[in-house]
DNA sequence: CAAACTGGTTTGTATTTCAAACCAAAAAGG
DNA sequence: CCTTTTTGGTTTGAAATACAAACCAGTTTG
């Protein structure tokens, strides 16, 4: 019998996405992130990294909080309760997935 | 230091779509299979499944022949080795991924 | 022989994603 | 000073995706 694939579609696609995936992974080892550590890590553009962080903030996966280093902008973003508990979901899914198989 | 997160940008979209990753799994493991078993077992549309089926096919991951049973229509589908290449690229990677967070 | 069912494909629309253009504030150069 | 460049982002378009609904040819059923 093949793998339980029907659980795929169950999988959370706002954390699937893999740009949002890595976004998420790493926020859910730092605690928090200002943007321009989080495009250096991911390598995304800022305008894919801006809205990606919006969808993210949308869903209440993540906080983003705008202040100032001094007086340049500084975007901190971390994850949330919420947002750290779909990436647990997700995770556990996705690790079932590949071991039945 | 945060996970290897760039590793998820080369990910193969192809697969990576939730109803491509459920098809691919399923014929990994079958050899070949028909398309209403497919439609059975993913959960998807006849819709989705042939315009799934046809992405895979264009890239060259399914070989699709199209024969009868009797006098009604079957489709066969299988995995070609490009196909099971790049699954088994697809797994290593994001199995990769999970073990280091 | 008309209606309904099988086994699909095509079409239309709504989302999503990415890249490129834009913008305000600050720093650097002449 | 005053222009130019850089920093730290956001907004805007255009292209690709994905999904659902409509469609279609052939077959069986009433």
């Amino acid at each position: 019998m093949p793998a339980d694939t029907r659980s795929l579609a169950e999988l959370d696609r706002l954390i699937h996405e893999p740009a949002r995936l890595a976004l998420t992974a790493i926020l859910s080892v730092v605690e928090s992130a200002d943007f321009l550590y989080l495009q250096r890590e991911t390598g995304l553009t800022k305008g894919n990294l801006s809205s990606h962080l919006a969808k993210l903030e949308e869903a209440g996966y993540v906080a983003i909080e705008k202040t100032y280093r001094g007086r340049i902008p500084l975007t901190l973003v971390r994850l949330t309760g919420a947002g750290a508990k779909a990436y647990k979901a997700y995770r556990a899914r996705f690790k079932k997935f590949l071991e039945k198989a």
